[in-house]
RNA sequence: GGAGAAUUAGCUCAGCGGGAGAGCACUUGCUUGACGUGCAAGGGGUCGGCGGUUCAAGUCCGUCAUUCUCCA
């Protein structure tokens, strides 16, 4: 025995990762199996792992740890994602710091640049994936800018291409002016702000009145093609068709009628920036209106802005305001609160801006998506939210302003297109590059071979669980459903587990700008990689988030230590054992045994039926409670009785039942804290395998299915817990011998003789004293259990009119319960209607509590015989 | 404006149709040959309010309140 006193995860750790998989254990591929599939969600190439990856990682692990372990050809198929503009934008910075802009370096180059960096973090990221310990077969390791990968996206763009779906337009998409780039709408986030509601006037031409119209962005007016106001509007009717001059400058606009006007905002007419704005963009269209921009793609203005010409936009918008306020053109400002975009990626206020994109027509795979996806979501709810954002999807934007990605496959020669492989003569390649996500929604399918019917795809595909948090659904979950639907005719995983954001201690989001992020190698320094994912595995339920709290990664690494220590327990005693004694014989078995085993079972049945829901919270709550408050604070000590003076059979019996229990709770235990578990499975005699990885998962075995034991075992649970009890209230030590008397029936009085050697070791009794009527008046605390009656004589400890009123109290709560139980069995709703088993249940107590009552009622009369 | 989530012990959270649970914190006692990062015994909740369904409701439905998130 030379296992350290403490845990010491760094020992632990350390070379399993390496011997596993230089075994193969981590390699998919046995045919004789069937296939259980996880892709990972492919992390960007951009930097470190979060706590939030080693969440969804060590859930994605955890299932396919379990699958392996119960016979399926496990893939656990991991990759990275190129990530274009986050990438873009960490190789601009780099970049910088050198001095250099990646227009002076040219795209080619710079594309050298961004590969050379992608090698060094996905050398780091596989890194972490060893620290966390995730079990990915390497062989199928993928990356979206693969060979392969970019085949798949090219077959799918020619595809939507040729089929009407994916169509290059002018149209106002959500610009990035920092990022210089379009975005798609879900790129977006929307934040309310408290901006302003500006009334400016727009003159006649004569100056003989003017309109007065609100707008929240002043520094489109110079954009301006139109004025609209209602139909409706009988007041303004004599304004249509003449023209009005923008303030400020000399260039005027005409007014015209459209019933997009809401009467009820601002003033009730509308100026219209049809390059800025995408309800003015439908307006212009429909009036047949020029569409000026007049910004610079960086967001300074451009020449129609004149004498603002150069400035930043919202620099330009407080100059003007300033301006037309004092030339008296502006007559009100008001504030307004109203959502405004915000990039995602860079945080600056988006732009709406009228530009020639790429688009993917989303009705009709939308509508395949609502039709046909068979996807069940972990927890249900999150389907509702997918199907509601895939019901009025808008089209996706999918070009992006970049260089590092998937180069869109289109060629220009003046006016012509032309898609394909192989472009004529004189046509020249589309500058930009597709949406980052355009790659991952293929993913599922792309990283098994698709386009190609490979093996791998026929084997693998579809998957079975994809895992991720709630906030990727739409980026990420629906698009993969509709991309799998319409080009593999099925939805690419059976199911989707949700799992939310991890937020810090006081419950905020994680992140850079709070600095208020951890690392999870920090934690796996601290406390070991098992005590985190244990933490991060059992302290949520689906679907909800995880507040990082330092206290319960502590009380994972205590349980760790605890599961240490009663292995180290069980190995004492089963050094230089002979394996083939280990075989238990049924025959052999004590109480305790046969409880232990029972309990294995349902716990067994436990694991597994929370496992099969995803519920790992609840599965490890269940081996938990099992190893800690079972094994070890009742089977542990008992088997120290049998172990020290048991016979011969008895004692191998034992440490046969320790050995079976404890190696199916490593077993059990394994997919959420690997290392640990396979370092003690390896002390273990008589293993099934070389490495717990590929171990069998423990069944359950009916034939150590026993109520009774369980039972019994209560009964003896029930009567060491009260003495227990008794010694700390009256401050009894435990050396001090206590006097204990037992009423009970004789089948009882058998059961306590048979383990009275337990009953000694866990309580200390003066030799306890049994009849089925034992008849002690002095001084003497009376307890009344669901089987038998326990007597302590306490001498001068004991106050008689206490104890009588505490007789009392019992009385009155027994004549509850009994009443209780009574007005239940006397209604006949009840006694009709409830499942049988539960009427049964109710009448036993009731029988129970009534016998209960007559004893408690005799111990009173007996008490105040004596006062 | 629409949709969803949360509201349970001092704190952080499980449980979601048959008599309230965990971790941490708290109280008392303990150098018991696996473990003081431990052991034993405790205290502490009318499960947000009000209705309803049911023989039976933290658990299902409705509604209100508060907080948070997503979509527009």
């Amino acid at each position: 025995m030379n296992m350290a006193k403490k845990y010491d995860h760094k020992s632990v750790e350390a070379n399993k990762y390496q011997t596993w998989k230089e075994n193969g254990y981590f390699n998919s591929g046995d045919t004789s199996k069937p296939p259980y599939t996880i892709v990972i969600p492919p992390p960007n190439v951009t930097g470190k792992l979060h706590l939030g990856h080693a969440w969804d990682n060590t859930l994605q692990d955890i299932i396919i740890r379990q699958k392996r372990m119960a016979g399926y050809d496990a893939l656990y198929l991991p990759g990275m994602d190129h990530a274009g503009i986050a990438t873009q934008a960490k190789i601009d910075a780099r970049l910088n710091e050198r001095g250099i802009n990646r227009f002076d370096l040219g795209r080619e180059k710079f594309l050298e640049e961004a590969w050379q960096w992608k090698e060094e973090y996905a050398e780091f990221i596989r890194e972490q994936w060893a620290a966390l310990g995730i079990s990915v077969d390497y062989n199928k390791e993928r990356f979206t800018l693969d060979q392969g990968l970019s085949d798949a996206v090219k077959t799918v763009f020619f595809k939507l291409y040729e089929n009407g779906m994916i169509y290059r337009k002018e149209r106002i998409i959500n610009w990035d002016v920092q990022a210089k780039t379009a975005l798609s709408n879900i790129e977006v986030e929307h934040k309310e702000i408290e901006g302003a509601l500006y009334y400016f006037k727009y003159y006649l031409e004569d100056e003989s009145d003017y309109i007065l119209i609100a707008t929240t962005r002043p520094e489109t007016i110079f954009a301006d093609t139109a004025v609209i106001v209602h139909p409706d509007d009988e007041k303004r009717q004599k304004f249509i068709g003449k023209r009005v001059v923008i303030p400020g400058t000399s260039r005027s606009v005409p007014v015209i009628e459209d019933d997009y006007v809401d009467r009820e905002f601002g003033t009730g007419a509308l100026k219209v920036t049809p390059a800025h704005d995408p309800n003015d963009f439908e307006i212009g269209e429909r009036h047949n209106l020029e569409m000026p921009l007049c910004m610079h793609e960086d967001g300074t203005m451009n020449h129609l802005a004149h004498k603002y010409e150069g400035m930043e936009r919202f620099e330009c918008r407080r100059a003007l305001v300033k301006d037309l306020r004092s030339e008296g053109l502006m007559t009100a400002q008001e504030t307004h609160v109203h959502a405004i975009g915000h990039s995602e990626r860079t945080d600056v206020v988006v732009e709406p801006r009228l530009s020639k994109q790429w688009f993917v027509k989303m009705a009709p795979l939308a509508k395949q998506a609502l039709e046909k996806s068979d996807a069940s979501f972990v927890p249900p709810r999150f389907e509702k939210i997918f199907r509601h954002w895939m019901e009025d999807v808008q089209d996706w934007c999918i070009s992006r302003q970049l260089w590092w990605g998937h180069r869109i496959p289109a060629y220009y020669k003046g006016d012509d297109v032309y898609v394909g492989d192989n472009p004529p003569e004189g046509y020249v390649q589309d500058e930009d590059v597709l949406d980052t996500w355009f790659s991952s929604a293929l993913w599922p399918f792309s990283t098994l071979g698709w386009p190609n019917e490979t093996k791998d795809y026929q084997r693998y595909y579809p998957t079975q669980t994809m895992v991720t948090g709630y906030d990727i659904i739409f980026f990420w979950v629906a698009r993969m459903i509709f991309q799998g639907l319409e080009f593999t005719n099925q939805t690419p995983f059976k199911h989707v587990l949700i799992h939310g954001l991890i937020r810090d201690e006081k419950g905020r989001k994680m992140s850079k700008s709070l600095g208020n992020g951890v690392d999870p190698m920090d934690i796996k320094e601290r406390y070991g990689i098992d005590t985190l994912r244990y933490f991060l595995s059992t302290n949520s339920a689906p679907g909800q988030d995880l507040r990082f709290e330092i206290e319960k990664v502590e009380s994972s690494w205590n349980f760790i230590n605890k599961l240490w220590n009663i292995s180290r327990f069980i190995l004492m005693h089963l050094e230089n054992i002979d394996v083939y004694s280990l075989n238990i014989d049924e025959t052999a078995l004590e109480l305790k045994d046969r409880y232990i085993l029972s309990r294995l079972q349902t716990t067994i049945e436990d694991v597994n039926r929370n496992f099969d829901r995803f519920e790992f919270g609840e599965a490890a709550k269940a081996l938990y409670k099992f190893s800690w408050d079972e094994v070890a604070a009742w089977y542990v000590e008992m088997s120290k009785v049998t172990l020290e003076n048991g016979d011969q059979t008895a004692i191998q019996t034992t440490k046969a039942v320790l050995h079976k229990v404890w190696i199916s709770v490593m077993k059990m235990l394994h997919p959420f804290m690997p290392f640990v578990t396979e370092e003690i499975y390896q002390l273990l005699p008589l293993k099934d395998e070389q490495s717990i990885m590929i171990a069998s998962w423990p069944h359950v075995e009916n034939n150590y299915k026993n109520t009774d034991a369980v039972k019994q075992f209560g009964v003896i649970k029930e009567l060491i817990s009260r003495i227990r009890n008794v010694r700390n209230d009256y401050d009894v030590s435990n050396k001090t011998p206590i006097g204990v008397y037992i009423e009970a029936n004789e089948t009882i009085q058998a059961l306590l003789e048979k383990e009275k050697p337990i009953i000694e070791r866990f309580v200390n009794p003066d030799p306890y004293h049994m009849a089925t009527t034992i008849d002690l008046t002095e001084n003497t605390l009376s307890f009344v259990q669901s089987e038998l009656t326990l007597y302590i004589p306490m001498g001068s400890l004991v106050d008689l009119d206490a104890e009588i009123k505490k007789q009392e109290a019992e009385k009155a709560r027994l004549e509850k319960e009994i009443k209780r139980a009574e007005n239940m069995l006397s209604n006949e709703n009840f006694v009709n209607k409830a499942p049988k088993a539960k009427v049964e249940e109710e009448r036993e107590k009731l029988n129970g509590y009534q016998r209960q009552k007559g004893q408690v009622e005799k111990r009173i009369k007996e008490l105040k015989n004596n006062v």
